[in-house]
RNA sequence: GCCCUCGUAGUUAAAUGGAUAUAACUGCGGACUUCUAAGCCGUUAUUCCAGGUUCGAUUCCUGGCGAGGGCACCA
């Protein structure tokens, strides 16, 4: 960080005058190293600005920067377009080195940029639904996310946000009434996947009584909605919906069923991905909060009725699709329960808060639509309301539904995973260690990737574990780890050691570990996280892939090798890996 | 119909408007009586098409083509 920071200021008090305070130039770590630790484009922007050739403007900051004296750099070269490269000093190496050799879990940490309370909400699994692959990424992006702002010394509020409420539980109400065994559910060895049995018999049948359904989405205008078949089950789901936010004890009943035996499913799920919340505040905990939200809605205006239910028109050059807060049987929808919610973390935590929500991007121009609303509300201003999307998996046939039955349970993912980690160990690692390489492999394929795009599903990929994968991260951290173990015998007096170029190479990539975990925070994108993981595994092993460091009591590269598997064993930690103790 | 994403080696991915587009997998070819082969080294190959803005475009803008998603009582 500290690096970074002083040349940034450093080149930021030069152009103080020249540059308007709004242009952007940058400063990053360029890939090639023998363009330096770190390179910027300033003289660039300013010759461009002033239409003067930028390399007399590049060395007039070379000029300035040294009369000014950066402390940290060794030496600064302007180089051809305009470029000035800048090239750290070998006791800033030594010293970032050290840092990482002695403060494994502090590392860069505490490094509060942003004094909000962040929220963060994530994998929010439905109630009687299955946990599938699908909630997987949320569920692991999220949590990654939170780690990394904890680290950074944020204040972070890990939230799951059930979907415990809804006509579905009407839709689950009926279909157990008519069709299920409430003892023989309970009982069972799995009640969730008897639940989900019930649920899509439910729509099957519902569905069929609709006849044909058309798929196709006419234009949406207020005047021509479309005749949709009518069903006399979702009739009855609907009616009971109704009657179980109206406290109905029978419909209370049953969904309390629901929501306990789920909830005792997901558990399991989170103990085995090392996953925790602060709080789980389920939509059902808003049902008695949202009169307040319709009806500041209808008091500055933004709702309108229209056939009967009731709706946000958005202005046309929104370009936003009008959003139904308001059924015309007066039933709530996600949308109502949404804005209850963040109008009640604003009364808690107060108005100083940032929102993050870690949700699949088919819902992006929902959350624009809340976003809009939450405006025109008043309740946050812009920067406070985040949408993090993330891709979603895909198989050959198409999207991944409940409905249609096209659902691979995490649960089994797991297991595969799980088992396929054994296979490779030989028979040499406890179930703990096998179970922490299966379940990192699978984290770190969703983590590696731009979480914006999609997924194709395959155990082949999924269940890889050589090359950029997750196991080849906890590979090399715990092979460091074994070397030593065996070469503990060795005094070591860090202070005093000098690195070679191996060494240093290994420590230039510590020391760009600050600048990935504020771009990853500031993104909210870990896999910038994970690639340099890779990264720094990567030089490593080729550096040491194959040298006797101990025969050579080569104190240099333990050293190095400590604070290398100190700074992976952190980044997988923000990752929400654990490192085996054996592999 | 309207709106929103996304098109990078054979495959999966990376790259705040920057310098020679980076890795992995696959293929082919190597090294090593070693700290642990889930490892290391070498090698072939890439920005959908056409314009535009720029000193500079995978990145920004316009138009095609292709894939996916969303759009009224689901969440």
């Amino acid at each position: 960080m500290k690096s970074y920071e002083v040349i940034w200021d450093a080149i930021n008090l030069a152009v103080l005058d020249t540059l308007p305070p709004d242009t952007k130039f940058s400063l990053s770590k360029p890939k090639n190293l023998s363009f330096g630790d770190y390179s910027t484009n300033a003289a660039l922007l300013i010759g461009n600005l002033l239409e003067e050739n930028p390399m007399s403007i590049a060395e007039g900051l070379k000029k300035n920067f040294l009369e000014n004296y950066l402390s940290n750099v060794a030496r600064i070269e302007v180089v051809k377009p305009g470029f000035i490269n800048f090239f750290l000093s070998d006791s800033v190496l030594q010293d970032v080195a050290l840092d990482a050799f002695n403060n494994p879990y502090t590392f860069c940490g505490n490094v509060i940029v942003d004094s909000r309370t962040h929220i963060v909400e994530f994998s929010s699994p439905n109630i009687a639904k299955p946990f599938t692959i699908g909630h997987l990424r949320s569920t692991i992006i999220g949590n990654s996310i939170a780690s990394i702002l904890l680290h950074l010394g944020y204040k972070v509020v890990k939230d799951n946000h059930l979907g415990d409420w809804g006509t579905q539980f009407g839709k689950m109400i009926v279909a157990i009434k008519k069709w299920g065994d409430e003892e023989q559910i309970s009982n069972s060895e799995n009640p969730v996947k008897e639940l989900v049995a019930l649920y899509q018999k439910f729509h099957a049948e519902s569905t069929a009584e609709m006849g044909v359904v058309d798929d196709t989405n006419p234009q949406l205008t207020e005047e021509d909605e479309p005749e949709k078949g009518t069903s006399p089950l979702l009739d009855e789901a609907r009616e009971w919906f109704v009657k179980l936010e109206k406290g109905d004890l029978e419909a209370r009943r049953i969904w309390k069923i629901c929501v306990d035996l789920s909830m005792r499913e997901f558990s399991k799920i989170y103990e085995r991905l090392c996953v925790s919340f602060d709080t789980f505040w389920g939509e059902s905990m808003f049902e008695n909060k949202m009169d307040v939200v319709l009806q500041e809605l209808k008091d500055k205006n933004l709702v309108r009725e229209s056939k009967g239910a009731l709706m946000v028109f958005f202005e046309d050059k929104t370009k936003l699709d009008p959003l139904m807060v308001l059924k015309k049987d007066g039933g709530t929808l996600y949308a109502t329960r949404d804005l209850a919610t963040d109008r009640y973390r604003k009364e808690f935590y107060g108005k100083n808060i940032v929102i993050i929500n870690e949700v699949g991007k088919e819902q992006a121009s929902y959350f624009k639509q809340i976003f809009k609303v939450e405006e025109l509300l008043g309740y946050f201003e812009k920067g406070q309301r985040i949408h993090v999307k993330h891709g979603l998996y895909k198989f050959p046939d198409g999207k991944m539904s409940t409905r249609k039955g096209n659902v691979i349970w995490l649960a089994d993912v797991l297991d595969e995973a799980v088992k396929g980690a054994r296979a490779l160990s030989g028979g040499n690692l406890g179930d703990s260690d096998i179970e922490k390489i299966g379940i990192g492999a699978i984290k770190f394929y969703d983590l590696y990737r731009d979480c914006e795009g999609d997924v194709l599903f395959s155990w082949e990929n999924i269940l890889n574990m050589e090359g950029d994968t997750g196991p080849y991260v906890q590979y090399t951290a715990v092979r460091i780890n074994s070397l030593l173990e065996k070469a503990r015998t060795q005094e070591m007096v860090p202070y005093e050691i000098v690195l070679g170029k191996s060494e240093q190479d290994i420590a230039r990539i510590i020391e760009g570990f600050p600048v990935v975990i504020m771009k990853a925070a500031n993104e909210y994108a870990p896999h910038h996280l994970a690639s340099y993981l890779i990264d720094l595994a990567r030089t490593y092993n080729s550096y040491y892939a194959n040298t006797k460091i101990i025969q050579e009591r080569n104190q240099a590269g333990l050293f190095v090798s400590q604070a290398t598997a100190n700074v992976l064993t952190l980044g997988l930690k923000l990752l929400g890996i654990e490192v085996p103790s054996k592999m």
